[in-house]
DNA sequence: GTTCAAAGTGTAACAAAGTGGTATAAAATG
DNA sequence: CATTTTATACCACTTTGTTACACTTTGAAC
């Protein structure tokens, strides 16, 4: 399981060093073999390792693909997957096209969710948590989360 | 498993390069020899390695042939297709024919779909995504994508 | 059949992007 | 506070994509 926000930096290049807490973990999962994807409807970028991505891929492809909302899914999330090996330093190289998808300048959020990480630019994760704070209010609380003992 | 947006230029006679990174696998699975034809509800071209191609069309022939659909797969998908083998710098060139079908100008966007690849001009990519977005913002969301845990 | 233009192919040079490593600064630990 | 660990910045080197140009093939027109 990935716990747990980093503040991290990219360097000129465009790659992220990946914190050594969770180094041994993806380690075993996946030999460092992970993948970068862009999320279909946030701006930041999911960041799986290798074997996680393809059970979601699996499930992705089974969908009907004639639905509107699964091409959407396809053309953005598996359309933008790329292979990321961390490197001899343990870093990964953010493709520039994915780069430019999560507006990413040097300063950005790693937040793990589990079997996966969210990448975020540090200013934009601001932001849309203020976002969901003020939406969430608005709408009503489904019973799922009501019933839910924090 | 192809993998990866990546945004490509075409020369002035009209070839693509190959991202080295796809070379490799290109070469185990077909060495080289590919073939390039049109998506029949896209604006964008499809490229396949030729043995997986082959399984494509065997499946689309099998169909009943009577039939308005798949007489207009036939048409789009079989009918256009091109055999492109890599040339010796690794780039492929795409036909004049398909150029103009998919709208392609100098700057174009290659994503990895797994066992194909597709072929967008960068610009028609950006609205497509887009339109994507606004399309899918109106119509329900089944259920199979709700449950869908990222 | 010859000539010309257009399209296709190969090669080399350059610029940009990716990779590996090290030095330094910052943070965590005892 | 001293020591160790970890993240960041920096630099050198390598690989890769792009452009340019020259050469070859093809096909049409005369």
């Amino acid at each position: 399981m990935f716990r747990g926000v980093h503040n991290l930096t990219i360097d000129a290049k465009g790659r992220l060093k990946i914190p050594t807490r969770h180094q041994t973990q993806i380690d075993k999962a996946c030999s460092g073999q992970m993948v970068l994807s862009i999320h279909p409807d946030d701006n930041c970028l999911l960041l799986y390792p290798l074997g996680d991505w393809q059970n979601l891929e699996r499930k992705v492809s089974a969908l009907p693909s004639l639905n509107i909302h699964t091409k959407r899914l396809k053309r953005k999330l598996i359309g933008h997957a790329t292979d990321c090996e961390l490197d001899k330093a343990s870093r990964i190289l953010i493709p520039a096209t994915l780069r430019e998808y999560a507006k990413l300048n040097k300063k950005l959020i790693l937040s793990g969710q589990g079997h996966n990480f969210e990448l975020w630019d540090e200013e934009a994760w601001h932001k849309h948590i203020n976002n969901l704070d003020s939406l969430s209010k608005k709408e009503e609380i489904p019973t799922e989360i009501t019933q839910l003992a924090l």
